[in-house]
DNA sequence: ACCTGAACACCGTTCAAGT
DNA sequence: ACCTGAACACCGTTCAAGT
């Protein structure tokens, strides 16, 4: 009843897989494979949310049942770090420029959030997660010898490398969240989030005002701007923070 | 068969509520209120971890069936908001003083986190939250007379809220995290992660030195430290970094 | 108005049995 | 070695029916 539907090649070190529209449940007879199970979770997470995976569904995608997966990886959790561990790998951090360091590294901040942007659902699997990919590595690698180029001590450089990826997933988690809720609640009329924001505003404006005298006067500022400008604050206040104390930190 | 088990009643502004040991089923003749599903969650919570609520936990705990919880709120999401509500009641800014307004700010963020600390698996419930209970409003009206005691521009001040909120939290879920899996996997032996830093610190010596130069060479200052240090290194930089960024958002 | 039992449509994981 | 069906012990939510 169901041919090989899906093709896929080695094509030098690229992995080419290609599935044609409408070829949804998968030849049943390709093998299982790890990566395999890991390219249907991003797929799946890309479609139909972080939530949408489970491992029911990716055996459902796959053509077998959930036990199957089993035999190739431990447990839900082991995907969700195999996504992370791919995803991380794309990640390109630049030669250190001494003269630039400061804005390479919020430039590193910003593309991490692309990363996560770019493979919607994914900053839900790295909640938690502490990221031992070889690509997560790189990056850590990358983001020492910018600060190196910097002056910036050792202890500072190692630390804030954490608290940047903290932070980073902390905002694509926030994001994807919303995303998630305006795919569910609106259905797909129009993606602002605006909606969410004159409401909150409209809360703080509100308040008692004797109560809250800033909240209330400065709800507009409370409210201001979109998801990238406050990343872009974030980004330059965590950058000059960590060149205001490196040297406590020696 | 069961008599009321449980005792509860007034004094002054305090709640308090009894529940002797062995008594988990709960009477099934107390009335099921808001506040008491928001208690159980909050004990269920703190004894089992958040993965352990579920509105057929919560339930059972409160002597019910799951659907009856449903009269009282519309989902598991507003039981996560409410409890996150009453705990954002539990902090305290304290009043400006404006030669002190930097380590008045540092302290906040410490208070913050020493609150999900104090109710653990509430930072899980956290996750993609805004909140806008009266507690977290006092607690940004606060911050913001702070800000301004320390002369911060007023977007940089309202974004800083936000900042702080999602480098607290994302701390606190990482900490829930180990936590939790600290409890299920050793079986309360010893609650130290050192077991983690030292096998992270292993996994980074054993890189190729040719490639990853500083990761290698540096993998015991990357290790270094417990939450509190590396939180308070977190704190300082962010706030040394308002300071420094403030001027640019006027 | 509040509560209930039963059902619907799901989860992750295990395990004996097959090939 | 790899895959499978069936089961175990769960989820959140709905809804007609009761009081």
């Amino acid at each position: 009843m169901v041919e090989k539907r899906e093709k896929s090649w080695q094509a030098g070190p690229l992995r080419i897989r290609v599935t044609l529209p409408g070829d949804e449940p998968a030849g049943p007879k390709e093998r299982l494979t790890v990566d395999r199970i890991v390219d249907a979770a991003m797929s799946l997470m890309a479609e139909k949310g972080y939530d949408a995976v489970s491992m029911r569904s990716l055996a459902k995608e796959l053509g077998t049942g959930p036990a199957s997966l089993y035999a190739h990886v431990a447990s839900k959790e082991e995907v969700d770090q195999l996504v992370l561990d791919r995803i991380g790998a794309e990640l390109h951090v630049p030669a250190p420029d001494a003269d630039h360091w400061d804005e390479q590294l919020r430039q590193v901040l910003r593309d991490m959030l692309a990363l996560y942007r770019r493979h919607p659902g994914s900053a839900r699997a790295a909640i938690g997660m502490i990221p031992t990919g070889m690509g997560a590595l790189r990056t850590m690698e990358g983001m020492l010898a910018i600060c190196d180029a910097g002056g910036i001590s050792p202890q500072a450089s190692a630390w804030f490398c954490d608290l940047a990826a903290a932070y980073v997933s902390a905002i694509a988690v926030e994001e994807a969240i919303w995303v998630q809720r305006d795919n569910t609640t609106a259905s797909g009329d129009d993606p602002d989030h605006t909606a969410l924001d004159e409401q909150l505003r409209a809360l703080m404006e509100s308040l008692p005002a004797a109560e809250f005298p800033l909240v209330t006067s400065r709800a507009g500022v409370m409210t201001a701007g979109d998801g990238d400008d406050r990343f872009e604050f974030g980004v330059a206040v965590l950058v000059a923070g960590l060149a205001a104390v490196s040297e406590k930190y020696r």
